[in-house]
DNA sequence: TTTATTTACGAAATCGTTTTCGCAGGAAAT
DNA sequence: ATTTCCTGCGAAAACGATTTCGTAAATAAA
């Protein structure tokens, strides 16, 4: 029924439970006879060592956690298989936390962490994460952090971002090049780094084209769908020829809201967004999208908490990496036909 | 910098251990008094008990294990976040694994989930799954497990599925209705037993039309995309006029197919899947879906694992739910107007 | 007044490992 | 022949909480 403890291993050997652990842990202080002896009855007993007795006197877990906003989005759910592939080669445990974009989650759930239950933190920052104590507070406690992707700029510890300045120019570019001039950048927050970095690249495009910014060009969406849609075909009212969406979930919004007003992508208006849909290519018309490496980013921002875990002395603040992202274009930014001057 | 224990605890306020222990969990036994010096000491102190030694003493872990196929799944990602939800009112925490639909892999990770990381499992089996031994041997081990959606028929606890067979018998006759007669099958596994249910439905309605179901009509497709557009290249070769995706990663190879081979959904060839795809209505046309109550359905298993924890004497055996899934008309299944007889 | 009961607390055992330390006994060195 | 050094193992002390049991004082019952 229940499992067998190292005690009880250590009697049917009559062997002490300490020799059983050394002999379990290969130790050198144990001849190899006693050694093959402990495993094979270790593996015909189906012995298992209690996790939380190791880890209460072990002082390490072997747990990771993962604090993110949602799992519904194609970023973080190809982020998640990164960060998995690690893990089960370092055979650490995940255990995930969904903020739902809410900082009072977020903080709740770096509290309940500081107690012990992981070794070390992975993180994407809520929308509405400004303040930054709670994570001050975690690392202080002594468990690594670190960032993918979202990130707080004002701690100390490894941020794995990709080129969200450098990319959005691109895109923005990308736009311009195809012959808009009335772009508008749709946002969802205005402390996250991330897109406001990408807006900071938008903004630069425009300044490098001489392109006006007007105010009505920064269009702030929330998280229902619903309420996007509307929002969308509002700002479509200002007749934007280019749009850029900030966030993946402002696809459906803004494909339905141009379906409703019968505005054509891309003759009336292009259209490109930050996405890690699969789908991509098979929407009507197939969307332009800036791609992060979402799985990249896991792997790494996991290969370097496990860093910091084995090794002392590792200074996770020197350890940032950027990995750049990809503008893969598609026919929802399509330059339209030249009509030839008669 | 480390957290703060109970003896350091007891320490400050003079007390005993036990006495700190007890008046931390509102024991009878301690005056209210000493409850408020305790509890205000240990706010301020910021004493967090560390779960390693509690779940050691006390054989619970307060932890549960997620395992499933894939994440980068809308099903499974809504799934998350209904377990989530209760489990974060359960104050538990959820590991997640990840078997990518490799039986061996899905067997590690039971093996180890025996040593008792976690107080309960819920689960969706991997495509490959057909021995069932690594469940059992997990229950025997007297950890419960709640299946969700894919399970397995002969282990004797609770299973959260949805209505498979008569589902996809109504869609299969949504089909018929709007003027199929050769409508083709997308499986993905001999032996997994919700697709094989939605096959069986599918089976049941054309044998309720008078419709012969030819071995080519069933057919199965793989893991990697790239394979499954030829398969499904291949298999509209039959000139099917129509189509049933069992799986939601088949939408996006059978609409590429269509269109490099310039077959016309809906008018050539109608097509519907299973699917939690949000953006099944923003395709071009959009999807048809049968769609499963993703969310509720997390929801509900997960609850019924925290009754299992709860209560002793609770019979997960005699727990299981069906709960519907909805057939969601769009239009790559409209039918094809009429051309009136000259 | 004596005895029973309740109240409020502390000592110590316990959960199952890991690790430090000690100690035999044999081998090697002096 | 004595001392030093390995080798292989066991006893016991952690790790930090919970819980059982014991007990002194205060109160209630007799």
């Amino acid at each position: 029924m229940t499992n067998i403890n190292i005690r009880e291993l250590a009697r049917q050997l009559k062997l002490s439970v300490s020799t059983v652990s050394k002999a379990l842990h290969d130790s050198h202080e144990i001849s190899d006879e006693t050694k093959k002896r402990v495993l094979a009855s270790a593996a015909r007993l189906n012995y298992i060592p209690n996790p939380y007795a190791s880890s209460l006197r072990g002082r390490r877990s072997k747990n990771i956690a993962l604090v993110i906003p949602e799992v519904a989005d194609s970023f973080f759910s190809l982020a998640i298989n990164g960060i998995e592939s690690v893990a089960k080669e370092k055979e650490y445990h995940v255990l995930i936390y969904l903020t739902h974009e809410i900082y009072r989650n977020e903080e709740a759930i770096l509290a309940e962490l500081r107690a012990g239950r992981v070794d070390g933190v992975l993180m994407s920052v809520s929308r509405e994460t400004v303040q930054t104590d709670h994570v001050k507070s975690l690392i202080e406690n002594g468990i690594p952090l670190v960032f993918f992707d979202r990130v707080c700029e004002e701690i100390d510890t490894a941020r794995i971002t990709t080129n969200d300045f450098a990319i959005a120019c691109t895109a923005t570019e990308h736009l311009i090049k195809q012959g808009c001039d009335k772009i508008i950048f749709l946002n969802v927050s205005r402390t996250l780094s991330i897109t406001n970095r990408r807006f900071e690249g938008y903004k630069k495009a425009l300044a490098d084209h001489n392109i006006v910014l007007n105010e009505e060009d920064l269009v702030f969406c929330r998280t229902g769908a619903d309420e996007n849609y509307e929002i969308i075909k509002n700002a479509l009212r200002m007749n934007p020829d280019g749009v850029i969406a900030s966030v993946e979930n402002l696809t459906a919004p803004f494909y339905k809201a141009c379906s409703e007003l019968k505005i054509k992508i891309p003759e009336d208006v292009k259209f490109l967004c930050f996405s890690n849909l699969e789908i991509a290519s098979i929407l009507h018309p197939s969307l332009t999208t800036v791609t992060q490496p979402a799985f990249e980013m896991g792997k790494v921002a996991a290969t370097l908490l496990f860093k910091a875990l084995e090794k002392t002395n590792f200074d996770l603040a020197k350890e940032s990496l950027e990995i750049p992202s990809s503008l893969l274009i598609r026919d929802s930014t399509a330059a339209n036909k030249i009509i030839p001057p008669v």
